[in-house]
DNA sequence: TTATGTGCAAAATGTTTGCTCCCCA
DNA sequence: TGGGGAGCAAACATTTTGCACATAA
């Protein structure tokens, strides 16, 4: 494991409250060293595959799927069949995602929203906000210039 | 074919400029009756078959994705496996959906974006936005006085 | 008439599950 | 050492595709 790595990893251990297999760690490491990308399960496993010992597609599910329920990985569907998984960070929450039509290009921005959002929700509807994803479809900058 | 349906079934036909089959006749009057609801592909299938002659999934699929594209159906996805669709009429176009992650319940509305969004991407990120779709997660009023 | 659309069945895809063996705490 | 976890393969659900036949324009 990369040093810068091992602070991040702690401090997700930290908050999973389970046993801390192998596969569970390298599935971490693969994370946080894309903690900027968006990764099919797929793309996990290849990743994992060209520098570690091979894992199952089974348990790289399973453990998504825990670490989704626990809110420590966002589950995102651009569309594109295959669901796609990043950590939820402080800087990866509940930013958005311009999606370009033409050549499937994600862009991440956020304060698309009004301010008072999550207390209009509560008010008008007495729905109680955790969180959101905002998909913004459309054409991007390279696009619209070709 | 209720009566009803036939002015917005016609407005539909005028702007889908394709072959006008029995099969797609029936697709798009199950939308136009379920306007308001969210339907998958086997929804669309189950509710043809009980009032006409049953017509094959691949068809459903390949006029759904047709009329997706012509922008005449939109297609959803709420994680739970199969996409959803619904016409894509004023009243349904670009609206939120509030998704209780207890009970699974859909809430629409609409009005939380600022108000200068689209200039802001544009400006900020050269991206044209053509449409949007804001999920947000978290406990109905149902669910959080239970 | 002919390009397009349909149905069927088969295949592809992504994801989940059962079961046995393994290994972390 | 005991109970949760992993691997494998098989099952599953949804969606896509190839091909022969049917049909709208």
């Amino acid at each position: 494991m990369e040093a810068n790595v091992i602070p991040i990893m702690n401090n997700i251990v930290d908050k999973m409250d389970m046993r801390l297999t192998y596969q569970r760690k390298v599935i971490l490491n693969v994370l946080i060293e894309n903690i900027d990308k968006h990764l099919t399960a797929n793309d996990i496993y290849t990743l994992i595959k060209s520098k570690h010992n091979i894992i199952g597609m089974a348990t790289i599910y399973r453990t998504i799927d825990i670490l989704n329920k626990k809110g420590i990985v966002i589950k995102h569907d651009f569309g594109d069949s295959a669901a796609k998984y990043e950590l939820e960070i402080e800087q990866n929450k509940n930013h958005h995602h311009l999606i370009c039509k033409k050549c499937g290009k994600v862009i991440e921005m956020s304060g698309l929203l009004k301010d008072d959002f999550y207390e209009t929700l509560l008010q008008d509807k007495g729905f109680e906000c955790t969180d959101y994803k905002l998909k913004i479809f459309g054409y991007c900058a390279d696009c619209r210039n070709a």
